[in-house]
DNA sequence: GGCCATGCTGACCAGATGATCAATAAGCTT
DNA sequence: AAGCTTATTGATCATCTGGTCAGCATGGCC
């Protein structure tokens, strides 16, 4: 009934709070359809918790969108509940099986496929809530990261390694050499390492650049591709 | 000396807890030099907050050498200060300023000097404890890795570019244009992303490999000076 | 306009956690 | 061995935080 101050609620913590200003009051409470409500509820949970870890307080997540942290357990039962969630939508949701396609697109050329790849790739990927999420989650229950290193290992690597292979004239299908690996793990990785520098490191990479600049992935691929052809003159001779 | 029950010193605040059962014996008491056990808190406390993040409990943290977490307020006034001696002694220590030297040092070639460099830092830095520490930084308060990047940005990129641009035969000493530093950064973040793999992501790397093993270095350091050379034909003509 | 299913809230709980302090006891000095 | 300094501890506090629950009130339906 009575408009109150948002205030009463945390008398102690409140990131952005000058108490006495802060005369927010109220909006009069509001009924959203269940859908509604919950798409509300995991896309502040999306962005508070890769903001600030999976640590961060239900009370704060929830009042960011004007609820009480009891509504969010109207529709999660726990928190890991709703975290596994935000998970699921931002790591295993990201992945797109026209990327293996590509992959597999015998018609293109290889150079030209890995630069479209890791453009996609990076644009798709490399977005504040993946990177900062998949860093949070390795740094403590690494049960995501896990499944999605294991989903690179199954389904990308070996097609990149496939590829690269190609185009350096070898039809191998052996297990990668160590050096083959962390050849291929110096590309992935300066690329990946765009989104650390911007998202966890808050680095500005060069003004506007994008991370899937593509001069810049195209640098990167070429760099690759030339460096592995030093692995094997030629490959198995035919 | 003498193993006691722990229990038995207080029989007045719990009666009857299966006192009979609680044979966890405690050590006797012992009082260290103050110099010796705040060595043990501060190293305890890296590898702790390293493990578990800075959000890691006092208590256990205390438990894990064997003393009572009010023994650290005597050592620390809060648990801030010894979060900020911890980010000291791991990140800002690590600095070595011989590095400057090495990329400084003329009569080394300019790829040797490289493999030198990152080879060596990537066995000083990118240590577990390092680049966890960095990483849980990043994510949260980010004094710390803006410093560390101030450093770099400072000290160690410039030098990085002037020998790259050496190496192709160019003595410019513009500001490296956007291409060139993420060329760089390519170079810099495929060594780093090795550090996440094996830290973060928990990863082998493909069972000894080490980070520093020179041959990996070698292999990235070569790729980033190749591709570099496509910057500018010859750099300016003399 | 009034009914009512249910979205939503305030009050509350229990365990955890940073911090304080008086009391205790190790180890050094004499 | 006694004394004294102070390293170390147990008890206690205030607050935070995930979670519960009875009850309020909103918006669709008649």
């Amino acid at each position: 009934m009575v408009d109150m101050l948002v205030n009463s609620l945390h008398p102690r913590t409140n990131p952005e709070a000058s108490p006495a200003l802060v005369v927010q009051s109220r909006l009069p409470r509001r009924r959203l359809p269940v859908a509604e409500r919950e798409r509300q509820i995991v896309t502040a949970a999306i962005s508070y918790f890769a903001e600030h870890g999976f640590a961060a307080q239900l009370r704060d997540l929830a009042s960011a969108i004007g609820v009480t942290h009891t509504l969010v357990y109207h529709y999660f039962p726990t928190k890991q509940a709703l975290v596994d969630r935000v998970y699921l939508e931002v790591i295993a949701g990201r992945w797109k099986p026209e990327w293996e396609k590509l992959l597999d697109d015998s018609a293109i050329a290889v150079p030209e496929k890995l630069v479209q790849f890791y453009g996609d790739y990076a644009r798709t990927v490399l977005t504040r809530e993946f990177v900062r999420i998949l860093v949070f989650s390795g740094l403590t229950d690494r049960s995501i990261t896990d499944r999605f290193f294991n989903m690179l290992s199954e389904r990308l690597f070996p097609r990149l390694i496939r590829e690269t292979r190609r185009f350096r004239g070898s039809r191998s299908r052996a297990k990668p050499s160590a050096r083959e690996h962390e050849l291929l793990m110096g590309l992935h990785g300066g690329v990946f390492y765009g989104g650390l520098r911007r998202f966890v490191y808050d680095h500005d990479i060069g003004g506007k650049q994008a991370l899937d600049d593509e001069s810049l992935i195209t640098d990167r691929v070429y760099s690759y591709l030339n460096a592995s052809r030093s692995l094997a003159p030629a490959g198995p001779a035919p």
